[in-house]
DNA sequence: AGAATAAGATACGCGCCGTATCTTATCCGC
DNA sequence: GCGGATAAGATACGGCGCGTATCTTATTCT
């Protein structure tokens, strides 16, 4: 008879069927459906170890989300200011697509205030810091006006494709995206960087 | 003895306790804390009547919510733009503020999408109506350029302020109120319509 | 080797779900 | 007023998932 019948799994073999066994759950049943029990039962190990690891649902959805979905990078910024913008937005909005509505909901409705905040805002900063470098940039090689651009002017994008996707529930296609860019966004980084003409083209 | 002691109530009056005990539980234990359970008990009902009248939680709170939380209206319009702008959002905000950030993502999180669109969509007194109308009226008054705004621009401090108070988790400040005004929207108005001259004052 | 560690199995009481059944107070039309 | 329709209210049900406690046993570290 074979003698390694028990094999018991442990740390990342056993951590990685738990993300696993917790993202089909959630594809099949959606937030609310992702029960301990039933990940349990679907990565075939029990309660206990679960709950070891993860104080909540929430918990436990949001690390198998982070395990299996990295936060998108900008890879080759080239210069142009508008393609970067709009490949940065469109990777925004491919995550949001594959992570879906329903399950961003339910970390926002579940997880306690504090920790949805810094879990927002990891991702933010994240794009913050991009959309800043990328107007530093920008600014540098005089395609922008020469003044410092405000934060709440710089965030803008991230707060309006949120607000697509998570509250009216659609992924906001290529046109609008290409809207929120021309008609809000390269306006305001004009202005406020103090560029030349703001008014034809 | 008293005839009138088993007093079975109805309608209206049952209907209001059943209203006034959610929004108790709401209060005390949170949208995730109210049950039909709870509210049966707290009102002095049953669960089956909860049940005749509310398919869900959700449609439970959000009834409640609707019954005692009426929409504010923007009293007077000054034909000042900036002033009219700034109470609108002000009576925005307080209603986000009063109702909490954790009902509207508990609601956000368990309303059928539809539902949940319908109800952002007339729970709002800032909405893409009225903003269209005041702006019509400045543009009307001269008091911005001649061209009509598109209504993505339009919209822009609709997801701004909802991004804030929601995903954000705070009540926008007086000021953060009047940056988006002053450094955003304003700005963008006046450029989509083409106002004169939009730089230095 | 032995000790420490953690997986895994099982079982518990609890609370809430959503529904079915039944009684009985209240309302409405005659 | 009376009598039937209507809906409130009480109760009970099986089911499920929660979160925890207890115990055994495989694996790893020293």
């Amino acid at each position: 008879m074979p003698p390694t019948a028990p094999s018991r799994r442990r740390n990342e073999e056993l951590l990685s069927a738990i993300h696993e066994a917790t993202l089909a759950e959630l594809a099949e049943r959606g937030f609310s459906g992702v029960t301990f029990e039933g990940v349990a039962r679907r990565a075939r190990t029990s309660k206990p170890v679960l709950y070891r690891r993860y104080p909540s649902r929430a918990e436990l959805v949001l690390a198998a989300v982070h395990a299996r979905e990295p936060l998108p990078v900008l890879d080759a910024p080239t210069g142009e200011l508008r393609a970067d913008l709009l490949s940065l937005f469109s990777a925004h909005e491919a995550r949001y697509h594959r992570l879906g509505a329903g399950v961003i909901r339910g970390l926002l409705a579940e997880l306690p205030q504090e920790r949805a905040n810094e879990t927002l805002a990891a991702g933010s900063i994240l794009t913050h810091t991009t959309l800043r470098a990328l107007v530093a940039q920008a600014r540098a090689d005089g395609k922008l006006g020469p003044r410092e651009v405000p934060d709440a002017v710089l965030d803008t994008p991230i707060a309006l494709l949120r607000h697509e996707f998570l509250m009216l529930g659609r992924v906001p296609s290529r046109a609008q995206v290409e809207e929120i860019l021309d008609l809000i966004y390269l306006p305001l980084l004009r202005l406020h960087s103090g560029a030349a003409a703001p008014s034809g083209r």
